[in-house]
RNA sequence: GGCGCCGUAGCCAAGCGGUAAGGCAGAGGACUGCAAAUCCUCGAUCCCCAGUUCGAAUCUGGGCGGCGCCUCCA
C-alpha cells in the first residue's frame, strides 16, 4: 500500500500523487506572531513535521515552506498598544516560535517567509487580479476580490456563495464593498497602520496586504503555481483557504493545490481552548511545570490528525510514561548480550512485522495512533522475547535497533527525549560515584544507606535499576539543575 | 439556519462487514534485600432503538448526547 491522504477538496481519501515526483512541494500556514503560539497551534505544526518526515522517510524530496504572518489586525493592534514598530513587536514571538519548534523536535522548514518581505510581489499580484477583472478598487484605496467573478468559489469549503450572502454577518471594517461576500486583497492604510510601520505604497495608495493574499503570494513565490500539499488548521478552510484558491487560480489559471490537509482542533480538558476559559496552554508553561518535550510530542501525535484529540494533564503524564517505556526498551536492546552462536530469539521477525505495521498505519492518512501501536507491539513482544532468551544473535539485535531508529526518524520521540535528558560530564561522574558508593553499601547489606542514596538520586530525576549484572541508572523526565554529591 | 465531525474498557485511542490494536491507570502473581525495569494473568453485551446481512463496533434509518467551522483563531 502506498500513502493515501484525505483531501478536503474531494472530502475523500486519495492516493498521494505529487506533480513532479520525487519532488514534493508542501506549504503549511504558520503562526501569526502576535503572541506565543499555543499547544493547539503545535498540533498543526507537528502534523506538518510528521508529513515532512514521513515523506522523506518514504523517499520523496520535500520542500517545506511555513509562513509567518507578521502583518494583520492583531499584530498591528498589539504593536500599537505597545508603542513599538511592527517589526520590533513581532520579533520576539518569531524567535519563541522557532525555539519551541526546536524543543518539540520539529525539523526546520526550508523557508519561513514573513509577509512583510513580500509586499512588492503582493502588489504585483493584486495588479494582475485587477487586470483580469477579478478585483476592484474602492474610493478609500482598498482593493477587493470579486467573488461573483470567480466561478469556482466555494469548492473547498462547500459553502454556497448565495447562502453566504443571505446569512452574512457584516464585517466591521466593511469599507464599501460591492458585495458583502467579497474579501480584501489590499487595505488602505489607517493611522494605526502608519504608526506601526505597517503601510506600503501601492498604485492604489498607502495600504497593507490582506491576510489571504499573503499566503497565496508567498507559497507561489517559494514553491510555484501548483503546490502538492497545503496544510492548516481546520478553521482555515473557510474563508482563508477558499480565498487563497480564488486568488491564486484567478491569477495563474492552474490548480493551486493538489492535496488540502486540515488538522482538527485540539481540545483542552475536554473543552475548546480559549483565553476566556483560561485553558490556553503554551509550550513554555508545560516545560516550566516539569513536563518533557517528548511527552508533549507523544500526546499530540497520539491521535490521528483528523480526529478529536483531548489534551489533558493526565494524558500528558501518561504520555511521559509511554515514552519512558520506549526508552527503557531501547536501552535494554542496547545492553542485551549477544553471541554469534546464540539460538534465535525471533527478534528479526518482530522487527520486520513492526516496520510493516508502522508503514501501513502511516500510509493510511498518517494514522499515528496505529503507527504508535505498531511500535509498542514491538516493545511488548520484544521484551517478552528477551525475557525468554539469553544472549541473542548480533544480527537480531541489530534488526531491532535498525527498526527502532527508522521509526524514530518519523516519530522523533527518542530523539526529542534524548535531547532534553542530556547530562553534563561532571554530573555523570558524580552520579557514577554515588552509584558506586551505594554498591559498596549494599555489599555489606547497609540497605539504609543504599536506599538513602537511591532516594536522593530519584529526587533529581535519576532512577536506579539493580540487576544481576550490576546497577544501571537513567534520567527520567526533564533534566533540572545539576546533581551535587551530598 | 448552512457545512462538517464524533460517541469503543477508569482515562486516551485504533478498528472501515467476519465475533474488539496500543498507551496510561488498577488488581493478582513471578523476579528483587526493598525498589525500579520486565514478564504472566484479570477487564468492553463497542450511546440507544429499528433495519440490511449467514454474520455489524463497522452499512441504512431514527433517536439521544457531545463538538467544530460559518468571526483576519492552527
Amino acid at each position: 500500500m502506498a500513502l493515501e491522504l484525505y483531501n478536503t477538496l474531494s472530502r475523500s481519501l486519495e492516493p498521494f500523487r505529487p506533480l513532479d515526483p520525487p519532488r514534493v512541494r508542501v506549504y503549511g500556514c504558520g503562526p501569526t506572531v502576535y503572541d506565543y503560539p499555543h499547544i493547539g497551534n503545535y498540533r498543526s505544526f507537528l502534523v506538518y513535521d510528521l508529513l515532512h518526515r514521513y515523506l522523506e522517510w518514504s523517499g520523496f524530496q520535500v520542500q517545506l515552506v511555513v509562513n509567518l504572518t507578521d502583518v494583520d489586525d492583531r499584530t498591528i493592534e498589539a504593536a500599537a498598544r505597545s508603542g513599538v514598530s511592527l517589526r520590533e513587536y513581532t520579533h520576539p514571538f518569531t524567535e519563541a516560535f522557532l525555539a519551541d519548534t526546536r524543543t518539540l523536535g520539529i525539523l526546520p522548514a526550508d523557508a519561513y517567509p514573513v509577509a512583510t518581505e513580500y509586499v512588492d510581489k503582493m502588489v504585483e499580484f493584486v495588479a494582475q487580479l485587477l487586470g483580469k477583472g477579478l478585483a476592484y478598487t474602492t474610493e478609500d484605496g482598498s482593493v477587493y476580490f470579486s467573488i461573483a467573478a470567480f466561478p469556482g468559489y466555494g469548492k473547498l469549503s462547500r459553502v454556497d456563495p448565495e447562502a453566504l450572502r443571505a446569512g452574512a454577518r457584516v464585517a466591521v471594517d466593511n469599507y464599501g464593498k460591492d458585495d458583502v461576500r467579497d474579501f480584501a486583497l489590499w487595505k488602505s492604510a489607517k493611522p494605526a497602520d502608519e504608526a506601526a510601520g505597517a503601510a506600503w505604497d501601492s498604485p492604489w495608495g498607502r495600504g497593507r496586504p490582506g491576510w489571504h493574499l499573503e499566503c497565496s503570494v508567498m507559497s507561489i513565490t517559494e514553491l510555484g503555481e501548483t503546490l502538492d500539499v497545503h496544510m492548516g488548521g481546520e478553521d482555515l478552510v473557510f474563508p482563508h483557504h477558499e480565498d487563497e484558491i480564488a486568488q491564486s487560480e484567478g491569477v495563474t489559471g492552474k490548480p493551486f493545490v493538489r492535496h488540502w490537509l486540515h488538522v482538527k482542533h485540539l481540545l483542552v480538558e475536554g473543552r475548546k481552548m480559549s483565553k476566556s476559559l483560561g485553558n490556553f496552554i503554551v509550550v513554555r508553561d508545560l516545560l516550566e511545570a516539569g513536563h518533557e518535550p517528548a511527552a508533549i510530542r507523544h500526546l499530540l501525535l497520539s491521535a490521528q490528525y483528523r480526529s478529536e484529540l483531548n489534551f489533558t494533564m493526565e494524558g500528558l503524564e501518561a504520555s511521559g510514561r509511554a515514552v519512558q517505556r520506549l526508552l527503557d526498551f531501547e536501552a535494554r536492546i542496547e545492553e542485551v548480550p549477544v553471541a554469534t552462536d546464540a539460538p534465535t530469539a525471533g527478534l528479526a521477525e518482530l522487527a520486520t512485522t513492526a516496520l510493516e505495521a508502522f508503514r501501513d498505519g502511516m500510509d493510511d492518512d498518517l494514522n499515528t495512533a496505529d503507527a504508535l501501536a505498531a511500535l509498542f507491539v514491538l516493545v511488548g513482544q520484544g521484551n517478552a522475547a528477551l525475557d525468554r532468551a539469553g544472549p541473542v544473535p548480533p544480527a537480531e539485535r541489530e534488526a531491532i535497533q535498525k527498526v527502532l531508529a527508522s521509526i524514530d526518524r518519523v516519530l522523533g520521540l527518542v530523539e526529542v527525549a534524548g535531547a532534553s535528558r542530556t547530562l553534563d560530564p561532571g554530573t555523570i561522574t558524580r552520579v557514577d560515584q554515588m552509584v558506586e558508593e551505594r554498591r559498596a553499601a549494599r555489599s555489606v547489606r547497609d540497605f539504609a544507606r543504599a536506599d538513602a542514596i537511591r532516594r536522593e538520586l530519584l529526587e533529581r530525576g535519576i532512577v536506579l535499576e539493580d540487576s544481576a549484572n550490576g546497577t544501571r541508572w537513567k534520567v527520567v523526565g526533564r533534566v533540572e539543575g545539576t546533581v551535587s554529591h551530598g
